[in-house]
DNA sequence: GTTCTAGAAC
DNA sequence: GTTCTAGAAC
């Protein structure tokens, strides 16, 4: 474990010393935790109690309550905890990280993720143990936790976890917590690098990319530099491994930016999108493995369109940089984007308020982020940035991933604010050019500070994937070569790289394909639905409506059109808005109809970039995915990918650009199977079905806007909840 | 679209 | 040995 693990002593006089701490164990039966505890209480100076519910009930087994009570006496006396159970759902954990607001206390996760064999043979083997959890039976508790594990993540609460996967990390993590005194603190972050015991899937391993996350001294003392830990990561990362469904380690550093100046500052969209590309070519070599994401939180945002156009001809490496739309403030729990340092559009005091992105950061980071940048400076002037870590208490930190945050000031075009420029270009060019080049050098500097630090470097397996034992993969001799990125206008994810030309961008394409035999059926039923009664459901002028043969959920109709030459959606043009429009009319009725039978379902409608059969045909698809004819990863990407392109979108393209876009790129249908409600990535169909039969989160935000979902009003209220 | 099946993964 | 994937055939 190449950690920097170092202990941030406190400065002479510095508040709260003899801060406890709660350190909740996380590991199976026999994965160690009480010899843990011991050890390290054998040598700490720091009190310590260890809160062992094999034994609190006077040496009995005893209850989760009593654990947190005996827990909350213990930090009011001033000790810090260790909770020795095995802690290995969120769930579980959830009540003692609470122990955080209550107490006002950090809480630490210490992972002993050792091998399974391992905490079987020792269960087995042990004789005398507190919780008697011993002899044959331990070998079964212990394969049906392991099961059920769920790795800890930051955005529980935690201020720091640390992974042991061997007997090595263990003590590694004993001398860490057996050496602090009761002043001392640790660095936040996720440390150890976390390796799986369970099948690794490439479509996942895609992902994994590392990001650093800035330290901390104690929860309310931000410490002014960045440093050298990686942060839990969940949707983009290079290289981690992958275990029911949880996805550990870090992304790539990534800048998440909007366009400066062009919104209040009223400075011209066209020469902005030329400065931003112009400045990103310049920079984007400059941040080592960083990337640079321009935000923008509207659809069809001009400056959006512009850049991307710009950045395209410039042949700028689309997985350096690339346009997201989106909420600056929720990129990683609204869009899976995870972006560990985000650029304000900061005003000249550097105060919060005032609308647009400003306030809204403001309001995301809480007051932690204020404080912070009072500590840095009071005032910016045009052209300029300044970096401020945002301390871990901040829910832009723990919810988002988000580390820094940067303020830059542009130049501003709007006479009713400060420092009007007047239209003068040659100084507004200029300064906004100074603007995005001190932005994008303090996003190079805290690359460059962390990558210096990092704990994990990805030299040595750069582009390659770690099996499980431990070898490296050049993943050029995988299948899976899409890259899949990030949400792009109307989908949680467009691909980036050189896959871009021939999926999200790409408009249309080739408007003939070659139809098997097979592919027919539709067209038939179509064009003679008399004769395919017992198929079809409802017969009008323009389409007809039947029941999918082999449903991919609970509910799953085809409303198709009856047009001949409308084969798909390639085939649609701004002439055919009425009979989409009639399409997306009669889906809707449907499930309508079905919300009344079951007020529990959730529609989605929407087209296939790339269907099987042939006739323009809309699914009308309940969102449980509940049925044994969802098989492959196919099946599940074309309903849970860019893929899918939900009707309202579809009829927005027509109406605005004239034609929809297809996704109808083959790696759309390769990528790693995700929780269509928490985006939880799992290894294989049969372990994505038992997630989400059981996944009652919300859906992504991103899915809950512009009517894609369809359900009945309670329960969009209980997704919420 | 599905079914079948070889062979990879576990 | 069993589970799972992915390509070929239809």
């Amino acid at each position: 474990m190449e950690v920097d693990d170092e202990i941030i002593k406190p400065k002479e006089n510095e508040e709260d010393i003899r801060k406890p701490i709660v350190v909740i164990l996380v590991g199976a039966p026999g994965s160690g935790k009480s010899t843990f505890c011991d050890h390290v209480m054998q040598v700490s100076t720091r009190p310590w109690v260890r809160v062992c519910q094999d034994t609190i009930g006077n040496g009995k087994a005893g209850t989760k309550a009593q654990c947190l009570a005996i827990s909350s006496i213990s930090l009011k006396d001033g000790k810090s905890i260790l909770i020795d159970r095995c802690n290995l759902d969120k769930e579980q954990r959830a009540d003692f990280i609470r122990l955080k607001e209550s107490h006002q206390v950090d809480v630490h996760a210490v992972v002993l993720d050792l091998p399974a064999k391992l905490c079987i043979s020792r269960s087995v083997k042990r004789t005398g143990h507190e919780g008697n959890l011993q002899g044959g039976k331990a070998a079964a508790v212990v394969n049906r936790m392991l099961q059920k594990k769920e790795l800890p993540k930051l955005n529980e609460g935690l201020t720091r976890i640390t992974f042991c996967q061997n007997e090595n990390d263990v003590q590694e993590a004993i001398n860490t917590y057996g050496a602090l005194s009761s002043s001392d603190v640790l660095p936040s972050g996720i440390f150890g690098e976390k390796k799986t015991d369970t099948k690794v899937q490439l479509g996942i391993m895609k992902f994994l990319k590392r990001v650093d996350a800035p330290s901390k001294v104690s929860s309310d003392k931000a410490i002014p530099e960045p440093s050298n830990v990686a942060i839990n990561e969940n949707h983009h990362a290079n290289e981690c491994q992958e275990k029911s469904g949880t996805c550990t380690l870090g992304g790539v550093p990534t800048l998440a930016f909007p366009s400066i100046s062009t919104a209040d500052f009223q400075f011209n969209i066209e020469k902005a999108s030329e400065i931003i590309v112009e400045t990103v070519e310049e920079f984007v070599n400059k941040i080592g493995n960083g990337r640079l994401v321009l935000v923008d939180i509207s659809h069809g945002s001009k400056i959006l369109s512009l850049v991307k156009s710009k950045a395209a001809i410039k042949n700028i490496d689309p997985t350096k940089f690339f346009t997201f739309v989106g909420d600056i403030t929720k990129l990683h729990s609204g869009g899976g984007l995870h972006c560990n340092v985000i650029a304000n559009a900061a005003n000249w005091r550097l105060k919060p308020g005032g609308g647009g992105v400003n306030a809204a950061i403001y309001d995301a980071a809480g007051p932690d982020l204020d404080i912070a940048t009072k500590k840095r400076a009071g005032s910016l002037t045009p052209g300029k940035a300044i970096t401020v870590p945002l301390p871990s208490t901040s829910p832009l930190f723990s919810e988002q991933g988000v580390t820094h945050v940067i303020h830059v000031l542009g130049p501003n075009m709007n006479p009713k604010r400060p420092n009007c420029l007047k239209d003068d270009y040659n100084i507004g060019c200029k300064v906004l050019r100074e603007a995005y080049s001190s932005l994008f050098e303090n996003f190079a500097s805290i690359v460059r500070t962390q990558k210096k630090s990092s704990y994990y470097e990805l030299s040595n397996c750069d582009q390659k994937v770690r099996r499980e034992d431990g070898a490296c993969v050049n993943e050029k001799n995988k299948k899976f070569k899409g890259s899949i990125e990030v949400s792009e206008s109307n989908n949680l994810y467009s691909v980036d790289g050189k896959q871009n030309a021939t999926s999200s961008g790409k408009k249309g394409g080739s408007l003939n394909k070659d139809w098997g035999s097979w592919a027919q059926a539709l067209h038939k039923i179509a064009m003679h639905p008399e004769k395919h009664k017992n198929d079809v459901i409802e017969i009008l002028d323009d389409v007809v409506v039947l029941n999918d043969i082999y449903p991919k959920a609970q509910k799953h109709l085809l409303v198709v059109a009856r047009a001949e030459g409308l084969d798909w959606l390639a085939n649609v043009s701004q002439e055919h808005l009425p009979i989409l429009k009639t399409m997306h009319d009669v889906g809707v009725k449907w499930a309508r109809t079905f919300l009344k039978e079951n007020q529990s379902l959730v529609f989605r409608l929407g087209y296939h970039s790339a269907p099987s059969m042939r006739q323009l045909h809309l699914h009308v698809i309940s969102q449980d995915f509940d049925s044994k004819h969802l098989k492959n990863k196919k099946h599940w990407n074309s309903f849970n990918s860019p893929f899918f392109r939900d009707s309202v979108n579809v009829i927005q393209e027509i109406s605005e650009e004239g034609k929809p876009t297809l996704n109808d790129d083959e790696k759309f249908m390769s990528m790693e199977l995700r929780c269509n409600r928490c985006r939880s990535a799992h290894p294989n169909i049969p372990r994505l079905k038992s997630h989400i039969t059981i996944c009652k989160l919300p859906f992504p935000a991103n899915l809950l806007q512009n009517d894609r979902l369809l359900q009945n009003a309670p329960d969009k209220d209980a997704n919420a909840c």
